[in-house]
DNA sequence: CTGAAAGCGCTTACAG
DNA sequence: CTGAAAGCGCTTACAG
């Protein structure tokens, strides 16, 4: 174990150099400033005892760590699980590690995650957690730290930033609906203070008008959560206004799920008398009664941009802030059927 | 950001006295070796000019880097999700920070990646990535590394562990299809090399017989990975081998919803013909049609039994080594019903 | 109660 | 091409 982990002065004995000789060839860099024989002979030492660099040690004396922080506001929501999978995987295979955590459902921790990311010299951050306004993110970025948001962006102050292009992504939906003869179409929009909220919502409106229909204020609620439970106390919220509509185009899957439990309580069925759709495409949901027609974001690719981002933001920290939109695809199911009439 | 970061000597110098005196009060446990008026000047200094202390060099000093490093197979499994949340939650609570990283499917990342993690001094590890013979884990566990394994335990030489109680829920399932009358009980296994797997399958055999039903192994089955096609390919066998049987307690809720699309693609219809259990009860696996009998495991408890266990051994590195189970619970949905006759 | 010094394991100018 | 030395930012015996 670690307490008697060999050090570069154990494989100088070794090889009967002195360590800094030892330094040179283990750096693949450097290893050329080294004669060949020495460096066989060193490097046959390192093997023999088993040598390991001491990152904790290297990081002290560069200042770069070759650590990155992961925030997610819920590492449980299988949505983050393709996009931290992607940002490992790109990472590993930069040379990089990966601290994942998780600040709580309500933001409570990042700070003191942040705090201590920085402590250990994280050479930068991924933010999942990012608020439309986020004074943290737009700290992180200002101070001087290589930052990257990914999934949700910020508004106001541009902060570099990779995500799903929700208008384009809503606009896919409305011409599927509008394309199946829907007309009065409901928006069960999801919390307007993140930006995948505020952006569906807004490519909600631009598709309508686009496709020569009203947007309807009467017609459109706001979830407080993304989470079944709370698409399906919006969703009866609209229903009990006595508006008419034909569909309802959900922020979320799980809010679609809401909405369809809600239809069914009141012996409505999906898509017989209202169709519904989804965002996001999450695990299972093709399973579901009936399966749902959604919107799939590429999030395995999001983390992997998110992640390479962040990496050329390492290199080059001051450089030009880019906000990169990844194409969603529509992906039909069963949910969605010609308007009734 | 970190180039310019405060150091402890430029917090000595703002409060006029030596960095060892700023490091013995910033430190909790030896705040109490100064005097209050200089402890109280110091403090002032460091929040005045933002100091943080900085982890790398800490461990360095004292081989203890306050980290912890956790092995997933596919951190984009649901499963693990609640697992991962349980962990970094109660390391979190302790002051530890952890590195969550994925060995990809095949295992292939895990060598480099406990290299990685032991190369940052790691305090410990907790691999949720076991089979049943795993020289990894038994290397580790062996060489001192504090290693608890969570979900899979290995067989052979014992290694500490915390799984759930899967004999036990096998078990659960077995009586709850016994009570309703099924005698001839298919079982579909997950990998028998994975403990998940094998402890499911002989908990299957142990229940039949104290049901005084006999487990056959014409009709039993073994999948070879967890998930919906392998579930389906493996229930096919099942249908195709011409035994006559009324229910599958399969091993995994994938592995379920493989089953159910084997029958109906055999125009039989679950349960009104052949009823089926699942097992782990993952996110939505309610939602589906018809909603799974499952059995659920205890993932965020699992996780942060795990993580204590782990903070233990770190404080106590030789202390003797157990392995936890934790209590499943049976959740009866509609995928089962009275045995047809 | 406080200071001065050593040293954790590395990397990197600087000599030779 | 190789060695000797300084120093990253801390903690911790050792003095006084």
């Amino acid at each position: 174990m670690a307490s008697n982990a060999p050090t570069l002065k154990m494989v100088a004995e070794a090889a009967g150099v002195h360590l800094s000789t030892v330094s040179r060839v283990l750096d693949p860099a450097r290893r050329h400033l080294v004669s060949e024989a020495v460096a066989q002979r060193i490097e046959d030492a390192a093997r023999a005892i088993g040598y390991q660099r001491d990152m904790a040690a290297a990081a002290l004396r560069t200042r770069r760590s070759r650590l990155v922080g992961v925030l997610v506001p819920d590492i449980a929501n299988p949505v983050f699980a393709p996009i931290i999978a992607g940002i490992t995987g790109e990472l590993f295979d930069a040379g990089y590690s990966t601290i994942v955590a998780d600040v709580g459902k309500d933001g409570a921790r990042q700070p003191q995650l942040i705090a201590d990311l920085l402590s250990r010299r994280a050479d930068g951050l991924i933010l999942a957690t990012a608020l439309l306004d986020d004074p943290a993110a737009r700290g992180a970025h200002r101070s001087g730290t290589p930052v990257v948001l990914v999934n949700r962006a910020t508004d106001g102050e541009p902060v570099p930033a990779v995500t799903s292009d929700e208008r384009r992504g809503m606009g896919l939906v409305i011409d599927h609906l509008a394309g199946l003869g829907h007309k009065r179409i409901a928006h069960l929009a999801g919390p307007q203070i993140i930006s995948t909220g505020a952006q569906r919502r807004a490519g909600f409106d631009a598709a309508m008008r686009r496709s020569n229909l009203t947007p309807d204020p009467l017609i459109m609620v706001e979830a407080g959560a993304y989470d079944i439970a709370s698409g399906r106390a919006a969703a009866e919220k609209l229903l009990a206004s006595g508006q008419r509509f034909t569909a309802i185009a959900t922020a979320n899957d799980l809010l679609a799920i809401g909405a369809i439990q809600a239809l069914g309580a009141r012996n409505l069925i999906c898509p017989r008398d209202i169709s519904v759709t989804g965002f996001n495409d999450m695990p299972l949901i093709d399973m579901i009664e009936p399966p749902l027609t959604t919107v799939r974001i590429a999030g395995q690719e999001m983390g992997r941009a998110a992640a390479a981002m962040l990496l050329q933001r390492i290199q080059a920290p001051g450089s030009v802030v880019e906000h990169r939109l990844l194409a969603p695809e529509l992906v039909v199911r069963r949910s969605t059927a010609p308007a009734s009439t």
